[in-house]
DNA sequence: GCTGAAATACGTTTTTATACGTAGCGGTTT
DNA sequence: AAACCGCTACGTATAAAAACGTATTTCAGC
């Protein structure tokens, strides 16, 4: 049996690097390639080939769902595992959607991502325990994600939100009407499906759009 | 020259695996303890000794400036090194008041957490170079922590605020008068130094107050 | 018994946010 | 050419939040 060869996206070094030394003890792992980010993980899958990603969620520059397909596309025989600090219900769906075929927590043991790497290389998926019993808590969502179909400059306003930004500040720095970005952010709150300002600012992290 | 005892509070237990492999291989790191909050980690205080505590800071049942100065009086000559997400100044000073002679970032590298540990056991005190910058660019604050001082009412409609509820469903649920609420409210943003609810739900989430 | 902090509650006013509507302009896709 | 979408902008109305103030009760600590 060929050594699996694996590729770590993550932006918390020391959770990597972390991660990196346990899984190289285990004599079915090879090579081990690390990225800090979804840009620098697609980018370095152009040069080099991996049988599975751990991908984080969460990271700057490009997150790992955008990250999952790009990557399914540079290198379509990938198999995906994400690694997320929340277990929400809108990621596990993005990434499906995105072809992950394993899903974990980071407050899972390493045992579970033993478990993970071998079932997802021999074409099974993998779900973390905690995740199933939140989607099973939940009724099914009608659709998938929402975090993609944000336009850039609902994103840029919604950053500004989070900020701490009244609309009128945010229309002054955009050179705005007030009433503009009113609308803008009635948008995000159809979109994200936010009844509030709170709600946003909860969506906006879990996204890894605002790094705090 | 003697090992040196190292105790990891961290509730991600896949962080905190690959952290104690990491330090395991080091010749001069004898026993690891590990604990996945602040109060398991003061409880096991109780019955073992270390020389270092590496803390997480954002941490469910105990945060970590909770336990560093529970810690020091359980075990007063234990150095702590605190371990965090969020290059955050607040955290800093928190953190030094309660004690902690060290302050790491999550996405700082092993060789900066091998310096931190020779350097606090030899009495000297460490900083991540990140914190330094983000403290040098911020002109001092006037006074210390801000996290310590809510009450349990504050932290209880802090929470409820940050989940999204208006004013009066939080009297309504808490059977309470929506003025008292909006009083409520006014102090957070006092005590807080937050000027809405966006800084508010950050706030909360930066001090672990508010698990996502 | 006094003091202070926390929790409760109310009044008033201004500023923001939320919610519903409409609509023109510029670009892309079909 | 028509259809669609993102961005812009406005009108109106209500709800909520924020910014001042005051005041009573209760409970812990000195």
């Amino acid at each position: 049996m060929n050594k699996i060869t694996i590729y770590i996206a993550d932006d918390h070094s020391l959770f990597r690097e972390g991660l990196k030394m346990l899984l190289s003890n285990l004599a079915y792992i090879g090579e081990i390639y690390e990225a800090e980010n979804g840009r620098q993980f697609t980018e370095g899958l152009k040069s080099r080939v991996a049988d599975i990603a751990l991908l984080d969620i969460e990271m700057p520059e490009m997150n790992g769902i955008e990250a999952a397909k790009l990557a399914r596309k540079i290198c379509p025989g990938i198999k995906i595992i994400a690694l997320s600090m929340y277990s929400d219900e809108n990621y596990y769906l993005s990434m499906i959607e995105a072809g992950a075929c394993g899903f974990l927590l980071k407050n899972s043991s390493f045992q579970e991502v033993e478990k993970a790497i071998t079932d997802v290389y021999n074409d099974k998926s993998y779900i973390s325990i905690e995740i199933l019993n939140n989607i099973l808590k939940h009724p099914a969502k009608t659709s998938g994600s929402l975090i993609e179909d944000l336009s850039e400059r609902e994103t840029e306003i919604l950053l500004l939100i989070c900020k701490g930004f009244t609309n009128n500040e945010i229309a002054e720095k955009l050179n705005l009407s007030k009433r503009t970005v009113d609308k803008h952010r009635e948008n995000l709150l159809l979109k994200t499906q936010s009844k509030n300002t709170a709600n946003l600012v909860i969506f906006t992290i879990k996204n890894g759009l605002l790094k705090i």
